[in-house]
DNA sequence: AAAAATGAATTAAACGTTTGTTTAATTCAA
DNA sequence: TTGAATTAAACAAACGTTTAATTCATTTTT
């Protein structure tokens, strides 16, 4: 069985994109990087395309989340569920940023619409749930009447900021040049209680 | 005088590395779009990479704001401040969404580490006195003991997460398809007014 | 003022690489 | 012995760039 060495071709893919580009990377230095035969990439895959293609759907089951658990889960209010998906969706994308970087790459770019489309799907559901969730809660006076979509794209926009650029993330919190945010635990708590804070003090009455 | 050609040239190559990116587009395709010969590009600017050095210095000057000003005036409050400093950079980004994503584009590539840099360096400065009047707010009193810095990655994610794809931006506030946000007088409102409201209720005390 | 000269602007064509992909031969395991 | 896995080599196309010739506008000289 060679599942194997698809698997091992698909994350020498991910570094590689995520470092250069789909673009910007060679058939060629992929193989060299993942120490295979040049030809084995189209024996496998067929074309570059389909390699992309493979990949992300090959990742994308990884960041599958459980926001339809924590929406589902009746015990807890608007605001605990916020704060779940909050402590949720911040582990997942600071566990796969290589992956993250890729799809927010994609979705820079206007060009290959199928791709393009894809990768919004991925996001559609994610921002549907959390969607009712805040809707809910400004029905049922918890909440303040706020933008739910506008409170969305902070949500999401703020952990993304961060996830741009590693040399971005820390000098925006002056960290030392060696110092790996995305798998720092203080900084991941850090995040968070920012988050949470913010939600807080934005979607709750005094 | 060949200025007027080379801003021309310029503007073109704007236009196609932010739908193509810069290593998805090629010269041949840019002399076309911008109907001049393949050679004048390198007659005019030597490389593909200098055309786009030049290109991002031509319109970087575009882009500086007025957060100096702002920032000096001592008849505003820190949150007035804050306010004038969320209309500025939310016009000056609405109007420039092309160049806006190239930086972005180039900000997730770890590759041309030299225009990374540069880039970085667009940002820093805006990000500094940001957090400085953030800081000062904090000092007297006026604002809660906030995370300065995932502030300000809030503020600016939130303006990023709706500029990173127009069709993820319209999927998110329900527009319809042909709709343009970035150029809507009535959105550029709604997200003025949702960053002030939830800039208010975190950095304000009750 | 006409002619000649100068240098920049512009062109079509070709350059050598690199690209993704395919071929045909060989190795390997079942 | 069969078919999949692997290889080195070659393929055509596209890439950024350069060349050498030509056009054009301006200046200098007569």
């Amino acid at each position: 069985m060679s599942t194997d060495k698809k698997e091992h071709i698909m994350n020498v893919a991910l570094e590689l994109f995520a470092e250069k580009g789909f673009e910007g990377s060679s058939i060629r230095d992929l193989a060299a990087r993942a120490e295979v035969n040049i030809a084995m990439i189209n024996y496998y895959f067929g074309s570059k395309d389909n390699l992309f293609l493979a990949m992300v759907a090959y990742k994308a089951i990884i960041m599958r989340g459980k926001l339809d658990e924590i929406s589902a889960n009746t015990k807890l209010s608007e605001m605990e569920k916020i704060d779940a998906i909050i402590e949720s969706y911040v582990a997942r994308i600071l566990s796969q940023p290589l992956f993250h970087r890729i799809l927010y790459q994609e979705l820079l770019l206007g060009d290959r619409k199928e791709m393009h489309e894809k990768i919004i799907n991925i996001f559609v559901k994610n921002t549907r749930i959390l969607r009712t969730i805040i809707e809910q809660g400004v029905k049922k006076k918890i909440f303040r009447k706020v933008d739910p979509e506008l409170t969305m794209a902070t949500l999401i926009g703020t952990i993304n900021q961060l996830m741009l650029s590693k040399a971005m993330c820390i000098m925006l919190i002056d960290g030392k040049e060696n110092f790996d945010p995305y798998t720092n635990a203080a900084f991941k708590n850090r995040l968070i209680r920012h988050l949470k804070q913010i939600m807080h003090s934005h979607l709750l009455k005094n």
